[in-house]
DNA sequence: ACGTCGGACGAAATTTTCCTTCATCGCATT
DNA sequence: AATGCGATGAAGGAAAATTTCGTCCGACGT
């Protein structure tokens, strides 16, 4: 197509970002690398993933053609299936999942996970949330690349100037990021209108940064604006649930956030969110140790400035 | 002397089930089935096993031949230790020492809960974050007043209509909760403006819903409307992190955000933050069961409005 | 001192397990 | 209906694990 052409001129882009390499082959967020990986699997392979998941100490006992067997699949998948995982081979899955299996089994809580349903009383409401966000960061944390994190910290801390994108849920986390930002002095605007986003999307230039954030990856209001910045030659950062998703083509650094399963009164907003806050209060608090000479006094002075705006009353 | 005879007459060679069976394979105690073992044993296997147990993570990436290599001995040798620690070879045992490595890799995190300081490495921050946001959760699921939240859930959901007020980082929690009610039909505004909020206040009725979200108690800007609304008769609930403070004197129901400590670096709003996301998600989900008859289809409604905004390629 | 024997040990063969390649099949799109 | 794309499994090849078997060393008896 058209644009084809338009960003082949770009840059030379690191090919990198485009082949998924982010899975740092660590036992514990097993779990939550199979949801997260889930919606980018074909059927056997979400099979293979939800046996292994459920029953870690079980496969890991099994071999290729026995799990292959146990899943009504072929020894070909299940090594699919570990590469996507992040694992170099089967083996490497297998030796993870005796991990697994002997971390949950040293005592470990099983973690009551059920669902909310219409007639919880509210107790068990506030409960199971709370236990879902909780869950939800820990995944998130573990799974987060901090290579990738480093790098865009980096980019956020020299930028002359910062766009971020976020449509629906993902524009208030997409407002609190440019909030904080503007706090410790940066210039972060957030952008929620599409056509505005992408006016000022063409401004930017190498050395600025553009965030899109995006729990699906494929909201084309944000890819849009990404993708005019990164021809332009900003560095971009895509934070996403889909580390597969078409946002990722457009994006130098990717963060993946972490997804909870999701039910009819749970929508996936809430997990979502909760895992791009703690993605964004990480870049966040990176940029701010990088600029700490200018930071800290920036941070003092909002304060001050916003002291008059309560009432006198103090304790 | 006799018992040559005796072992003679047995069987050729597979007289492995006869001598060693007592060892069920059970890796935590491996370093000490390793050291009541070790007499007896031949000097190359007590090679192998010491390696075994100074390094199970090590060794769990080791092949048999890579193995035999490093204690430098051979790969029948390696069979052979294997077999003599209870185990069916080495395969078993190398997932033994899986397990053993990611327990006492587990077990060795320190959970860090110490402030987040300017030359923290990003890993850390990472963590400290995770942590404290959890801790944020399970302070404010605690605190959390359930006959003030049954109270507020009734209100919300049979409101006429329902105005949210909030300011600064609360602004985006009280857009938050306004996108999700009207998601499920209900008329809800966010209003972060001063006087556009006191002037939609005004026009609260009896019946009615206003929501004050601040953290303070204490901002001005949201407390007057609230209390515009309070006087015009309509139900008030305030979401805040100080129940003395003066927001509570306009408020019917006051729901209790808890406080983390804040440190230079990571500012009060991000766990005041985190905690009136938690309950505002308890507010809609509550809601949500109240008026599950139309709240369901309300839902489905806005999911399908939404698909065509995202990019075609679906799985 | 020499021969004999038991057992430790490792090289190589064998088996098992794992990985790769390729042809097929189903599905969706035109 | 035709076509292409991608998912899937079968089969063959590579690697790892296990067994077999021969060698060598030391101990003991003569």
């Amino acid at each position: 197509m058209k644009e084809n052409f338009v960003r082949r001129v770009g840059r030379p882009r690191p090919v990198a970002a485009v082949a998924p390499r982010p899975a740092p082959p660590e036992p514990g967020a097993l779990a939550a690398k199979v949801r997260t990986m889930a919606p980018s699997m074909t059927r056997s392979m979400q099979r293979v993933a939800e046996t292994v998941a459920g029953d870690p100490a079980g496969c890991a006992a099994l071999t290729v053609t026995g799990l292959a067997e146990r899943t009504g699949t072929s020894e070909a998948t299940v090594v699919r299936t570990a590469r996507l995982l992040g694992y170099p081979g089967y083996r490497d899955l297998r030796l993870a999942l005796a991990g697994l299996a002997a971390q949950q089994a040293s005592g470990a809580a099983p973690a009551v996970t059920a669902d909310i349903s219409v007639d919880d009383p509210l107790s068990d409401v506030v409960a199971k949330l709370a236990q879902d966000e909780r869950q939800t960061l820990t995944d998130t944390a573990g799974a987060l690349d901090l290579a990738q994190l480093e790098a865009s910290v980096s980019a956020l801390a020299s930028a002359r100037r910062i766009d971020v994108y976020g449509i629906g849920a993902s524009s208030l986390v997409a407002q609190d990021l440019a909030q904080k930002l503007l706090r410790i002095g940066l210039v972060a605007h957030a952008h929620a209108d599409p056509h505005l986003a992408v006016t000022n999307a063409v401004q930017l230039r190498t050395g600025d940064v553009a965030v899109a954030i995006t729990h699906s990856g494929r909201t084309v209001d944000v890819i849009e604006p990404l993708q005019a910045a990164f021809d332009h030659g900003a560095t971009t950062v895509a934070i996403t649930g889909r580390p597969d998703g078409e946002v990722t083509q457009y994006a130098d650094h990717v963060l993946t956030t972490s997804t909870a399963r999701e039910s009819e009164l749970r929508p996936a907003a809430m997990s979502s969110r909760t895992s791009q806050l703690l993605v964004i209060d990480c870049l966040f608090i990176g940029v701010a140790q990088r600029t700490y000479e200018s930071a800290a006094p920036a941070l003092h002075a909002s304060y001050e400035a916003l002291a008059h705006r309560h009432s006198p009353r103090e304790r």
